[in-house]
DNA sequence: CGCCAGATGCGCT
DNA sequence: GCGCATCTGGCGA
């Protein structure tokens, strides 16, 4: 198990530090480990604006602003659930978001939770797969990850190979914080763009409508 | 392959 | 009402 102690540091500093953990949910239908091996920082401390927490502990965040080792679950574009794992002292509003991993553990159940998969790397590569494939959900929020007997838990592990850091993804402030830390070659890293895709705004006023 | 746009609901202005 | 820490399938080269 990781120890409260090893994420009480600042965020930038824990979150590569989180690289090869594993992430083990048990459910009534089995097993599924996740090997950690692409993560993004979000501080509290008033200086990064995209994390959730930068407008203090609102209903969402509130989480965030607990103490560490704690999971903090969100809903995304009103369709994925995407989990982080609270970090820092108890009121830091830090979080680390999981942004992708290799499934270790059940690849079965996690391929019966994600039937669009193809590839086993893309089974939990990127955020909301990677909750899809733990199985993990609105269920699991303020979920105690350092409990040995929590249904989630984060293991300690080291990382496979060098970890690599550069911008964040899908995010359209801050993107010069070099805050996504990712095993250097893993396949299950995020293939998308730093700053998300360009808003595209309506191509042409007189298009014709139905 | 790569690029594109829709889906879909919540949080906050 | 707008924007969002995303994913997927469709379409064209």
């Amino acid at each position: 198990m990781v120890t409260r102690d090893e994420l009480l540091g600042p965020v930038d500093a824990v979150a590569p530090a989180l690289l090869g953990c594993w992430v083990v949910t048990d459910r009534p239908e089995g097993t599924v480990a996740v090997r950690l091996t692409e993560v993004e920082a979000y501080s509290g401390d008033g200086t990064d604006p995209a994390a959730h927490s930068h407008r203090g502990p609102t209903p969402r965040a509130a989480v965030m602003f607990g103490p560490p080792g704690r999971l903090y679950v969100y809903f995304s574009y009103g369709v994925h659930w995407c989990a982080n794992v609270v970090v820092g002292p108890e009121g830091a509003g830090s979080a680390v978001l999981l942004r992708a991993g290799e499934v270790v553990v059940g690849e079965e159940l996690a391929r019966a939770r994600r039937p669009s998969a193809r590839a086993a790397r893309d089974l939990a590569r990127g955020p909301a797969r990677l909750t899809q494939a733990l199985g993990i959900g609105p269920d699991d929020r303020n979920a105690d990850l350092l409990d040995a007997t929590s249904p989630v838990r984060l293991h300690t592990g080291d990382p496979a190979a060098p970890v690599e850091s550069g911008p964040r993804v899908g995010i359209s402030v801050a993107t010069e914080l070099p805050w996504r830390f990712w095993e250097s070659g893993a396949p299950s890293v995020s293939a998308f763009r730093p700053g998300g895709r360009p808003r595209s705004r309506p191509a042409r006023e007189d298009r014709p409508r139905e």
